[in-house]
DNA sequence: TCCTGCCAGTGACCCCGGTCACATTAGCCA
DNA sequence: TGGCTAATGTGACCGGGGTCACTGGCAGGA
């Protein structure tokens, strides 16, 4: 049972600029917590109504679908945060986070983080426009699932997938940690043998290339944007 | 070009307990139009960065396929708000906004409601509930999405539309305010005709029957849940 | 070192739900 | 009342993608 320190609050983002008394009273409802590879930090389904900041090494957010496979959603780097929806809302964790590998956080009530938030509108704008952004992200992952045509779908999501800085150019791009086809097939309501196909099919046009795992080059920027609108078959 | 006054301000639960100074800035930023059926409050795509207030009719939140056919996504009624996502991060308005009959609503500019927000914290939390409820609500949809048995996915669908005070009862219910057949099949990814064939089977079974457009009656609801956690075939 | 998982790749089969083309009913309003 | 549109109902067809069963590669651990 360890507390966090002032100096160590400090260093996330979301904290710059408080009082000391704001910081001092976090600090007494903290706790901090290491977590090993793999253990859940937050579980779903739970009333956890926690925050829970992350100070040292990797969490994910992950879903399971109704046969128990596993979902990636989205991740979290040191500094940031998750679970800030029970801050708003008291109530059930929608998806699991689990540490990827070894890694340190800091966990409050929602309330303490609440009462903070309330004197320091500064933090309450940013805690809601992480929500407003996953509204956003949800929003156009919905869409996804709604192209009816399959290999549309998978390209829309290799575009989606392309770091954002990268978007204006149209030489070759790289993205770095695809998903396994496991996962981007759950992300989108296809098999695993579907994406492998497709994938199959975009390599020998050229379209992308393997480069390692977790890796991919995309070549042919152009088709690959058509053939996610759609004005070019596979 | 009407300004909306202090006393119809008051109207809305969102501003309850507000300074008169704050209302009287609120409505010198105001905007009151009225739309006619059909008209288009908000547009997706577009920064609107505005945020409605209804105070009389009947709005809703729709989004458009691919294909251009339209899906409702949910009803905004008198005293309740939209567009709210824009006060935490300026940006593109997700969902199409319509009138479903004439209705009058107040228009702010989220930057406005921002500047009352930051004053007043319980206004904040409220627009941030709205949020964190909204990411449950698109959570439990999504999951909907990955059942892969087409009558389960229909009976959990109808299962979420059951209101919630009627929950825990074990008789007869009713659903009002039934979506179409079309509705329903973009909100489960299917086709209209394949809603339809399911809902012959149930009411054949005498699972549920009509009464009359938009009501829907359910006779069994033990076997509705049984099929929606697919312990039973339909 | 082998071994055990995990991930990717591939072919054969076949079923389920989309699509098309209708018919029917209900509601609306002039 | 009739004519319009939206919503629902129904059958026939068929093809895309799920499922199954397998192979092969690669990494990490005992």
């Amino acid at each position: 049972m360890m507390l966090a320190t002032p100096k160590l609050l400090k260093s996330f983002s979301l904290f710059q600029g408080l009082s000391d008394s704001d910081l001092e009273y976090l600090c007494s409802q903290s706790l901090v917590e290491r977590y090993a590879r793999r253990a859940v930090v937050l579980s779903a389904g739970k009333k956890e109504n926690r925050v829970c900041m992350l100070f040292e090494g990797r969490l994910q957010g992950i879903d399971f679908t109704i046969d128990g496979k596993e979902v990636g959603l989205y991740f979290v780097e040191p500094g940031d945060y998750c679970g800030e929806l029970s801050v708003f809302e008291p109530g059930q964790q929608p998806e699991h986070i689990i540490a990827l590998n070894s890694a340190v956080v800091v966990l409050f009530p929602a309330e303490t983080i609440r009462k903070v938030a309330e004197q320091n509108p500064r933090i309450m704008l940013e805690l809601g426009s992480k929500l407003a952004s996953r509204i956003r992200q949800m929003t156009v992952q919905r869409s996804l699932l709604s192209v009816p045509n399959v290999s549309r779908r998978v390209c829309n999501q290799l575009w989606l997938l392309i770091p954002a800085p990268h978007l204006e150019r149209t030489d070759s791009i790289e993205i770095n940690g695809l998903p396994t086809h496991m996962e981007i097939a759950i992300m989108l309501n296809l098999s695993r043998e579907t994406i492998t196909r497709v994938f199959q099919q975009l390599q020998r046009k050229q379209i992308v290339s393997r480069d390692g795992p977790n890796k991919l080059l995309i070549n042919d920027l152009l088709t690959l944007r058509k053939i996610s609108e759609g004005s070019q078959e596979l």
